[in-house]
DNA sequence: TACTCGATGTATCGCGCCGATACAACGGTT
DNA sequence: AACCGTTGTATCGGCGCGATACATCGAGTA
């Protein structure tokens, strides 16, 4: 089973929806995720030249001659799916794994829950949630190690912390109450099932 | 003025209380900040060599040879700043310019608060707070244009993402208001002032 | 005594990301 | 006709990360 590292798996996502530049996806990208805010070409025109060397995405160069032939030849390049894509990203959105439960692994699966059922994303907000209990835990047991050792503002900037995780564990917890109350949505049924 | 990244300031920061071996260092500086919650080795190792190549810190090797002469080499390096070090830790306390306001970097530099005086801090705050209203404004300009193509789950993430900036904004704002009615602490007024 | 095991400790390799930078054509304004 | 912001592709050096390898120490245990 193939490795789909994050950006990658973002990129299918968004190609899913229509054919794209690679201008057009980082502004996507950037505007549409919390992660990804300021995505850097150099980061995103290699991992497209490593999509389309895996097979997974296809470029179309400018197809735009209607008329006068060969005149002005733009270099824009389209990237849409092929087969290979479509299938990995159908296996990535029936998977709930590990790699799915990492801050920005997380934002980017969980900005494609509509293309997901109902069971996969509970157990994405479950696993999400008992990751940030283990951090919460982490977090608090070395807050009280050093409580004596460490300045005013040290302990604040932990305290600060500490509640922010908090604060997404309760975001998670509403999600996942909803989830089970309402499943609506998406009922895809999970096809093949239990990846990662 | 040679630049200062925000990993080797965090060094700077930890060998100015007490030299420390590579492994030691990782430790505090995972515990102690949220930043460099996991620091790997291959960051650290390659930093401090870096660090000892441009003389901000010296390596001793190992120096317990009370009795019995070389028996049992270990091979443990402990670091310590050099005057150059401390020159440099000296200059980056006294300046609040932009490189302080990033998120790893305001961590960094606020859990060195006790080390700087109240009007730098003061400074440091409120260029932290203007970078976030900036980004504030970012997002839910690219939320407002959006709203109506943007499915319900990424809607979701959007709000939830602009709550946590804006949390953060009401926790600057608190620690602005704390600093300025009681600008208590180090008060070594700001030397030379004024960089980045 | 010997064995294992976890903590301490140093170090490197490949890979991917970032910021900066360069180049170029398009569309609209003055 | 000159200018400028947006769209668009592309690369380079530097550096952080995860994995991995290796070695020693102290303590508990068979």
């Amino acid at each position: 089973m193939a490795k789909t590292d994050v950006l990658t798996l973002a990129i299918l996502g968004m190609l899913s929806e229509q054919p794209l530049h690679g201008y057009q996806l980082r502004k996507q990208l950037g505007s549409e995720l919390g992660a990804f805010r300021a995505l850097s070409y150099g980061s995103l025109y290699p991992a497209l030249k490593r999509m389309v060397g895996s097979g997974l995405i296809a470029a179309d160069a400018n197809e735009a001659e209607d008329a006068h032939a060969a005149s002005s030849r733009r270099s824009r390049i389209a990237y849409r799916l092929t087969d290979a894509g479509k299938a990995r990203l159908a296996d990535e959105l029936a998977s709930a794994g590990a790699s799915s439960w990492d801050d920005d692994a997380f934002d980017v699966r969980f900005s494609m829950f509509d293309k997901t059922d109902s069971a996969t994303r509970l157990r994405i907000l479950e696993g999400r949630r008992s990751r940030l209990a283990e951090r919460l835990e982490e977090v608090s047991e070395s807050m009280q190690q050093r409580r004596e050792r460490n300045d005013a503002y040290t302990t604040e900037l932990q305290r600060h912390g500490l509640e922010r995780v908090e604060r997404e564990v309760q975001w998670l917890d509403q999600l996942i109450e909803t989830e089970r109350s309402a499943p609506g949505g998406n009922t895809k049924a999970a096809t093949g099932g239990e990846n990662n």
